[in-house]
DNA sequence: AAGATATTGAGACTCAGTATCATTGTCAAC
DNA sequence: GTTGACAATGATACTGAGTCTCAATATCTT
């Protein structure tokens, strides 16, 4: 969230990198650097345009070969909407069980934790005989309060 | 899963075609009865396949346009499994609310229902001002005791 | 039977993501 | 600093799930 967090992450990833023998580059710099710039989600394709006008020298390979590294570190969560292209969370490290809720007119999304979601799902699977290694949970909704407050902007409209 | 609930969805979406003026067709008739004559969770291609196998003249279009119509209707769940294509659920009328879990190490997908968790994300849900439309928990765990037991063939082994 | 129109199959197409490979960059050893 | 082993790179070809188009055909109502 603010500097210091986005450093830590940094680092951490840099890290990460000289723990499994990895090489420190220019286009891997201006890709976490724009990963850890922003508190957005983001598509792979995103992440190349804006890593790009860091340095216009990153390439569509590039950034698709370190996103598995990002997500392996644990400091970038992927996730699945629906859609046909994987969406990237940045601040994983910050809040690392957060879910999601998707309003399904206006695309809105939040997020939220649970600890007693954390522990249900740790309960159930424990049941069935299974350890749990990560979860995802989306939600599809429409956001009726906020339909009221006018925030929801409804493209039927 | 018997006999009576396939032709009961069966007859189920007959009737959901019906009411939106569309037209039971052959290729129609043998996708729905593939469909509805599985247990198992299936992909597009499988289900093309599959389709084929009681009329060859079933199209990759045909099944496409085909998919959507079940899973408005109801009667199928489409999923998202982190995989490039998705997965459908043909027993999702019977238990509309189940969800996932998955062995990273041999693939095994085990389903379950839990009233806590459906009641948990409604008053999460409600608390943030969204009414819940659906909702898809994914976990993906390691099948520790079935290890043991010789259950979990692990592709590493 | 006829007409209105929904549906079809074939195949072109899209687009996210992957694979290939010759070239370049990093970094540790000297 | 030079060297060398080898990790990383960009360009580009490719893959594969899913979509679109369109002329031909099938369904259903009257
Ligand atoms: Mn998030
Ligand atoms: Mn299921
Ligand atoms: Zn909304
Ligand atoms: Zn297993």
């Amino acid at each position: 969230m603010a500097e210091p967090d986005r450093n830590a992450a940094k680092e951490k990833f840099l890290g990460f990198l000289e723990a499994k023998n990895l090489r420190i580059t220019a286009q891997r710099r201006a890709i976490v650097d724009t990963v850890f710039g922003t508190d957005q989600h983001f598509t792979a394709e995103q992440l190349l345009e804006w890593a790009r006008e860091k340095d216009s020298s990153v390439s569509r390979a590039t950034v698709y070969r370190t996103l598995p590294l990002l997500t392996e570190s644990g400091l970038v969560h992927e996730m699945d909407f629906g859609k046909d292209y994987k969406i990237y969370d940045p601040n994983y490290a910050d809040h690392p069980n957060h879910n999601h809720i998707i309003c399904d007119d206006c695309d809105k999304i939040v997020e939220f934790e649970s600890d007693r979601l954390d522990q249900l799902e740790n309960e159930i699977s424990t049941g069935l005989g299974f350890k749990v290694k990560s979860q995802q949970l989306r939600i599809n909704a429409s956001c009726e309060e906020m339909k009221r407050l006018g925030e929801c902007k409804n493209k039927g409209n």
